[in-house]
DNA sequence: GTCTATATACGGATAGAC
DNA sequence: GTCTATCCGTATATAGAC
């Protein structure tokens, strides 16, 4: 159910793929109109057929995006077994995240890259669509610790950044060589629920943890 | 043992901090140099006799960036008591890394928002530099996995990536008023070591993945 | 060592032919 | 719907006065 459909008449979105590809690899600002319209195969001048500016250009980018990986998401999670584990829900929803951001990842990793160079009023204006999935994410944490499933010490937000934060870093060193996404996606689940220490370590840490409270 | 000193001039440094302030803040390509030299309280034409081009200012910030986080991490390693353990040591560079990122860190964090979106050219002169302070944490995971404090099934370069990655993407959400640094640096060393399972889930889900394997 | 003035190139965006 | 041509602002960088 994402946006892209409903006005994707072949060439908007071809412009869309190429801008979000060069926004990905270069920055907002280095990408010139010119260099997405030689990407799609047009005149710069063209572009403006299709778009009023290039900041209309970088807004729609930005939210296909977020409702992307939004909508792969929640559609996972909604095609779970119903009475599947909150813990199953998360590692659905990493391995989901991954496979969308590695994968089919132009729009996705172009909004990681350059959000945080963009100017405070496109900010604002994608907000609203990135508040929404960072929801889903806070839902499903909360649900885990409601469920007891997960520690409550940590906070439910700071668990949220430190793991979807590990996971939007991945775009700045995934290559396609470093082996299929699955396997990333595994990592990160077994890390994120199991931790890194080997068990007789994770005695002596707890218990040296516990001598300190 | 930074280089900063070497060459610091005052004014050289004063530039050198309002181009990383603002390459963090806007990117590379939108921050010009009339923008720097405005910071810096200097016009713009000031600039070209401290330095010859604007790519000289990038590598400057880019190796200032990684070599003041990477001596700060080392200084504190070599500051630990002899017999510490592998696990102390993470734990360390876990906080050193996070103050000098969140708390003095315009260099740092300028250079982990811009890396990605610089000309190859930039990348592979700032590469050494990079390599250099990644192999730091690989050698501080490898001794921790060798002692058979950490676990050897995920794979050394793999934690690396994933443990320095939740970090660095604080510098797309940490504000100073969400709580000193340190409470940071603890949540993730819990995370990192302990995993997100309370007890009781913990001995389910390793059941349930001991089924599988 | 910093300034003003300027050379030169390139950016986003528009106009109008086709 | 795409093109060419072009306006206009702004970018990096330089030259030379002070």
């Amino acid at each position: 159910m994402s946006s892209l459909p409903a006005r994707a008449d072949g060439t908007r979105a071809e412009i869309l793929r190429a801008a979000a590809c060069l926004f990905r690899d270069r920055g907002y600002h280095a990408a010139t109109v010119r260099d997405i319209a030689a990407v799609a195969k047009m005149k710069a001048g063209s572009i403006y057929y299709h778009f009023a500016s290039k900041d209309e250009i970088l807004a729609e980018v930005l939210d296909l995006g977020i409702e992307r990986i939004h909508a792969a998401v929640r559609d996972a999670l909604a095609a779970l077994p119903p009475k599947s584990s909150s813990i199953e829900a998360i590692e659905t929803a990493i391995r989901v995240h991954l496979e969308i951001l590695l994968r089919y990842g132009d729009f996705t990793s172009a909004n990681i890259r350059v959000y945080g160079q963009i100017p405070e009023a496109a900010r604002r204006r994608s907000h609203p669509v990135r508040q929404a999935y960072a929801d889903c994410w806070t839902a499903l944490l909360t649900r885990a610790c409601r469920d007891g499933v997960v520690r409550g010490d940590i906070g439910v937000k700071m668990l949220r950044l430190l793991l979807v934060g590990s996971m939007n870093w991945t775009v700045e060193w995934y290559k396609a060589d470093r082996g299929p996404v699955e396997d990333i996606a595994g990592s990160v689940s077994k890390l994120f629920f199991e931790g890194v220490l080997t068990p007789e370590a994770r005695t002596r840490w707890l218990r040296r943890r516990g001598k300190r409270a």
